[in-house]
RNA sequence: GGGCCCAUAGAUCAGACCGGAAGAUCGCCUGCUUUGCAAGCAGGAGGCCACGGGUUCAAAUCCCGUUGGGUCCA
């Protein structure tokens, strides 16, 4: 995307002897205090820094991300924890991608100020487009950390722009990591996203591109005009994993950033590192695009060639070395996900996280290392504890879901195996072999990768090179389009923030205030104390009072710092109102509300530290949390929870409730504050429940825990896999819940002819007895039929030789199938016969034709019979049945039937 | 968010494509055999074929929906 050359005319560059010149392979335009020939990143140069790092000395990753954020707040900004790199405040992705991340759409939009300005943060981030990628190209990695220096200018409060960013970056680079001035470029370039746009410069050192600096400043109109943002947005991202190799110049970035956890492997498997054949092979890849396996292919082949060894050799030395990088990798994004409250499923986030745990445990299984996977998890955690203080606080919780995840792989891949097996023999029987169809099948419903297959076949299986590529087609031919996102509903005109009474005065029911507008049904004040609908909490309702009238509030909803009340009809525009708020309503919720945060507690005691809150809701009569675990709860677990929480309630515990600047509530109560997500803004609204759980959250909430009075769990139920939904009710509706269950138990002792003690007992009994007096029945019935067949198996009618035994019943075609098994039952095996049999139930005949040891055709007896009586039926050689609507003349069709089938036997038996 | 696969005896699964009398193996119970055990032999119990509709003379089987589980993709 091209830009104004206008746009990257900066003061520093000016100042500073820094040339604007033109790269000679790839046209693009640059800036530098060096001259050079061209552009300096990657494919137009290779790599010049491996094995000649062009830095003052050689950092280590924890090194590197502290000496850039020291360096930033020593330069005015102020340092930001990390967020978390589920995404969580946004809809719109699953994963924190770049630093920018964290400040949309909030910040961006305006609706919120920043958390400081201007900021400095290292923030973990996952990709996963390249996935495959990993390990092989020596630079892709699915987490990394984005290092970042952002500024937000408004009109009214400019912070800086492009010439103090260059400035900080060049000092960092030039001045703090001691980087030769005239090594550095900064390559033009033009950055667009989320219909914003605007110039950016990359920097770059050694043939790598170690920074972008993007200038938010404009927005892109449907027509792709550009206008101005109201808030110009510094927007930096400094690959910690690429500073990190490049100060360190080694042959791949895997190399550098791994640390311990990269000897540990090594030193388990003993696999050595060629350092050469690797720096080569970097070098390469750093000037190849890659996407998919015959560049792969492509690639190796180069290399081989300008080591001169064949490409069999170069596999055999860098394979191992791949899976290495992998299981490296893999376990190092892991850690960071599963920290930060994704648990392992088959859907959504959750998804990811157990791809990368089935891939890590492929790689280890390649490298014929027998060591669960959590143990290297281990070894991850170890490396970053000192700098992440939660993961260490989370490594038993991530740890388990590690073992609990493979757990889950070993029963899937077990069961493979037997499905493969029965495959094969189904596929033998054929006299075939399982073809491509088969292997896509297997992958894409059984989660077995080809490979496997074939291990389990033990036959050589052909594995077409497209494979992956057409399993990607078949999802391909389902995709859907994506829906649009509606944008958050505007109000048809501004209006002055709302001061919200409802956080100063918890416990206001009622309130004078003063209409500032109407639209609609919809009446807008200059304060309330009516709840709008939000963080999961529905809206209060009550009246509003003016002079003309009562106007009743029916919904209440939240336009930024805008409260409005949706109300019956609108009365007044104008004027002073007296608002009164349904108390027992909001009583309710405010204790459902607080019982949420008291049962997220419990349950978080009670199953460990994975557990975080997935989505809520309170209403009136009940709420639901969903939290994060990965299995369904045992009863156990489920009335440990409910005792937890009421024993909290009972504890009576003050609760205290105010607002606190994010800094100091992060450093306070850390990370676990974003149950329901991040909050946007400076100042966030705390909940805590001392001793118990402290969340940022701007519901209602009750001032002791007693007030929640009691929780009563309901039901809980795995509403995905991984997330586990528990619904309660808390208060007044609680003793409505426990009496409704109450009640019906007695209704069922009562009908029992017991008590509720008894209850259960009496009802064991009585489906015990039942069962038993239907076997009962059933075998009276199976006397009575071999009584009612003495007769005619003693006396049967013989035709031209054949056996044939007939009877007309009461019954429907369950019965006659029951007096045919009697009868053969008590016949010679070999003996040739016929049963003929009718049954009349409900005005309809059944009707059953039974063959042995002959060779005429049931079916076609049965058609005889078919065709007097106007019925269907049909059936087998030996075995066929059928029915016709008689109405009530049922036992004379019944008789006419029969006589016209032994009429068709003696024509047949006499042929 | 979407696609695919699966649900039958206590367990593992046949049967389904092509509708017509619910099966195998292991486990369980009883008896025989054995000093005892493992086992062997003979017999037996155990199924609303996940649930709800529909089609049909007839549904475990075909169609639609629901629930639960698995899996791939975003």
């Amino acid at each position: 995307m091209s830009m104004d050359p206008q746009e990257y005319d900066i003061e520093y560059f000016r100042n500073n002897g820094f040339k604007r010149q033109q790269c000679s392979k790839c046209g693009r335009y640059f800036w530098s205090q060096g001259k050079h020939e061209t552009c300096e990143e990657s494919p137009c140069v290779e790599y010049s820094f491996i094995g000649n790092p062009p830095t003052k000395k050689a950092y280590e990753l924890h090194e590197m991300r502290e000496t850039f954020l020291s360096f930033f707040e020593k330069n005015g900004h102020t340092r930001i924890a990390r967020y978390p790199i589920t995404a969580r405040w946004r809809d719109d992705v699953f994963f924190t991608q770049a630093s920018i991340y964290d400040f949309q759409p909030w910040v961006i939009n305006g609706t919120v100020n920043p958390p400081a300005n201007p900021l400095t943060i290292s923030q973990t981030c996952v990709r996963f487009n390249d996935i495959d990628n990993i390990g092989k190209t020596g630079r892709h990695l699915s987490m990394f950390e984005m290092m970042a220096h952002h500024a937000f200018n408004k009109k009214d409060d400019y912070i800086y722009f492009k010439d103090r960013t260059v400035e900080l970056c060049h000092r960092f680079l030039a001045d703090e990591l001691g980087i030769e001035g005239k090594e550095i470029t900064y390559i033009e370039a033009g950055w667009k996203g989320g219909g914003n746009s605007g110039p950016c410069l990359e920097v770059v050192v050694g043939g790598v591109e170690v920074a972008t600096l993007v200038f938010m400043m404009y927005t892109v109109n449907d027509n792709g005009e550009l206008a101005p943002m109201d808030m110009q947005v510094v927007d930096t991202g400094y690959g910690l994993e690429r500073l990190t190799w490049l100060s360190q110049g080694t042959p791949s970035a895997y190399e550098a950033v791994f640390g311990p956890v990269l000897s540990y492997l090594k030193e388990e498997t003993g696999i050595k590192t060629y350092t050469g054949i690797l720096a080569e092979y970097s070098k390469v890849a750093g000037i190849m695009n890659l996407d998919g396996g015959a560049s792969l292919r492509e690639l190796r082949k180069t290399v081989a060639e300008r080591l001169n060894i064949t490409v069999e050799e170069l596999e055999k030395a860098i394979l191992p070395l791949e899976n290495i990088y992998i299981v490296s990798d893999h376990t190092r994004a892991l850690m960071f996900m599963l920290t930060d409250g994704v648990v392992p499923s088959n859907v959504k986030e959750g998804y990811f996280a157990r791809l990368l745990i089935r891939r890590g445990i492929r790689a280890l299984r390649e490298l014929g290392l027998d060591i669960p996977l959590n143990r290297i998890v281990a070894e991850q955690i170890d490396y970053f504890s000192s700098d992440f203080p939660e993961v260490k606080e989370s490594r038993e919780s991530v740890l388990n879901l590690v073992k609990i995840e493979e757990e889950k792989y070993r029963s899937t891949v077990e069961k493979g195996k037997a499905i493969v097996q029965r495959l094969m023999k189904e596929r033998e029987k054929e006299g075939k072999h399982i073809g491509t169809d088969n292997l896509i099948l297997l992958y894409d419903s059984h989660g077995l990768n080809p490979e496997l297959v074939r291990e389990f076949a033990g036959e050589d299986i052909e594995i077409p090179d497209d494979f992956y590529r057409r399993v990607a087609e078949k999802h391909e031919k389902e995709d859907i389009e994506k829906q649009e996102k509606k944008e958050g509903e505007k109000l048809p005109r501004d209006f002055p923030d709302t001061e919200l009474l409802y956080y100063p005065y918890p416990k206001m029911r009622e309130f004078d205030a003063e209409i500032i507008g109407t639209f609609e049904n919809k009446i807008i004040m200059n304060r309330t104390a009516f709840y709008p609908e939000g963080g999961g909490q529905e809206n209060d309702t009550g009246a509003l009072e003016c002079e003309s009238g009562v106007m009743k509030v029916i919904g209440v909803e939240k336009y930024g710092r805008v409260v409005v009340h949706t109300v019956d009809r609108v009365i007044a525009t104008e004027g002073n109102v007296h608002g009164e708020i349904d108390w027992q309503r909001r009583m309710d919720l405010t204790r459902h509300h607080t019982a949420t945060h008291i049962i997220n507690a419990a349950a978080k005691q009670v199953l460990g530290r994975h557990v975080w809150q997935a989505g809520a809701h309170k209403s009136k009569e009940m709420a639901r949390l969903d939290i994060t675990h990965y299995k369904q709860l045992s009863e156990e677990e489920f009335y440990k929870i409910e005792r937890i929480a009421n024993s909290i309630v009972q504890d009576d515990i003050p609760m205290s409730l105010g607002f606190l600047s994010r800094e100091e509530a992060e450093k306070k109560y850390g990370f676990t504050l974003y149950q329901g997500g991040v909050v946007p803004g400076k100042e966030l609204r705390i909940v805590d429940i001392p001793g118990v759980d402290v969340e940022a959250c701007g519901g209602t909430h009750c001032e002791r825990t007693g007030e929640v009075a009691v929780i009563k769990l309901i039901r809980t139920k795995r509403i995905q896999d991984g997330v586990l939904r528990i619904e309660f009710t808390a208060g007044r509706p609680a003793i409505d819940y426990i009496q409704k269950t109450e009640k019906i138990l007695k209704k069922v002792a009562k009908s029992l002819n017991t008590d509720a003690e008894k209850a259960v007992g009496a009802a064991e009994r009585l489906l015990r007895e039942w069962k038993e007096a239907i076997k009962h029945a059933e075998n009276l019935e199976k006397e009575m039929n071999s009584m009612r067949m003495k007769n005619l198996l003693e006396n049967p009618r013989i035709i031209n030789g054949v056996k044939v035994i007939s009877t007309s019943t009461d019954g429907g075609m369950k019965d006659l199938m029951a007096l045919s098994k009697t009868i053969r039952g008590s016949i010679d095996k070999y003996e040739s016969s016929i049963v003929l049999l009718t049954g009349c139930a409900e005005k309809k005949m059944s009707i059953m034709v039974a063959t042995n040891n002959i060779s005429y055709s049931a079916k076609d007896i049965l058609n005889a019979g078919l065709n007097v009586c106007g019925g269907k039926g049909g059936g087998r050689q030996d075995m066929a049945q059928g029915s016709a609507l008689t109405g009530d003349e049922c036992m004379q069709a019944a008789e006419k039937t029969i006589n016209a089938m032994i009429n068709r036997i003696n024509e047949i038996t006499s042929e």
